[in-house]
DNA sequence: TACCGATATGTCGAGTGGTGCATAACCAAA
DNA sequence: TTTGGTTATGCACCACTCGACATATCGGTA
C-alpha cells in the first residue's frame, strides 16, 4: 500500500452564490497583503491576473464587505491593499482554516492510519 | 451580509495519483453496498454508469485493495458487492468524514461567524 | 441454447473553468 | 504632457471532466 496524505478543499456559499471564500480567495488577500498589488500577488500564486481579478470581485460583491482597496495611476502604475476587514477576514480565516487542518490530521490517525498500513 | 454556510471536500492522495479516495468515491461504495450492483449505486448517485465505473477501478487500483466483489451474468444480469476491506473503507472513512464535518461547524462559530453578522 | 440484465471499455461531444491576449482607463512623476 | 506600470474587462481558445452512446462479454435460468 502506498503512503497516502490527506486533502482537503474548504470554502463558504451563500444561497446564490458557491464560491463565495475559500482557500484560493484566502491566498490571495494573504499575497495581496505582502505583495502589495493584485498583479504581483496572482504572479506569486502562479495564476492569472485575470482570474485572480475575477475571484477578488467576486468575494467582495458575495460578502458585500470591502475587502481591498484599490488605486490606479501613480508612480508604480497602482496597488492594492487589504482594508481593516480585509486583515479581519485574512485572519479569521486562518485560524478556521488551521483548526480544520488539525482535526483532518487528527481524524486521519484516529480512523485511516490503520487501514493503509 | 448574506448567511453562510460551510463547504468542504475531503480525499486522499497518493504520490502518483490525486484522487484516490474522497467523497464521491466513499457514497459510491456505500450505494454499491445498499443496492447491490454498480449500475444501481451509479443510478441512484445520479452519476453515470461510466463515471461509477471508472472511480472503482482507480480507487482499487490505487489503494491496490480489493473493494468489492463483482459477478456477471446470472440471472440478474450481475451483482457488485463490497468485500470485508471495502466495509472497512467504509466504516472507517465514514467515521473520519464525520470527525471533520464536526470540526468544520464548530470551527465555523468560533472563528467566522462574528464576522458574518 | 437463447435470453436478459449487469459488468467492461472505448470514443466523442458538451460544459466548465482558467489562460492568454487585446485594449481601456487611470494618475503620480518626470 | 508624455510615460510607465497597474487596475479593469471582454473574448477567444484550451485542457479537463463528465455524460451519452455504442458495443462486447459474461453466465444463471427458462
Amino acid at each position: 500500500m502506498k503512503k497516502l496524505r490527506t486533502r482537503f478543499k474548504l470554502w463558504l456559499s451563500s444561497k446564490d452564490a458557491e464560491g463565495v471564500f475559500g482557500d484560493g480567495k484566502w491566498r490571495l488577500l494573504k499575497n495581496i497583503d505582502t505583495e502589495g498589488s493584485l498583479k504581483a500577488a496572482s504572479h506569486s500564486l502562479r495564476i492569472s491576473y485575470r482570474k485572480a481579478w475575477g475571484d477578488l470581485k467576486k468575494a467582495q460583491q458575495c460578502l458585500n464587505v470591502p475587502l481591498v482597496e484599490k488605486q490606479r495611476g501613480g508612480i508604480q502604475g497602482g496597488r492594492t491593499a487589504l482594508t481593516e476587514q480585509g486583515k479581519k477576514w485574512v485572519n479569521a480565516y486562518t485560524r478556521f482554516r488551521s483548526d480544520i487542518e488539525k482535526a483532518v490530521d487528527k481524524a486521519y490517525e484516529k480512523h485511516i492510519k490503520e487501514l493503509v498500513k
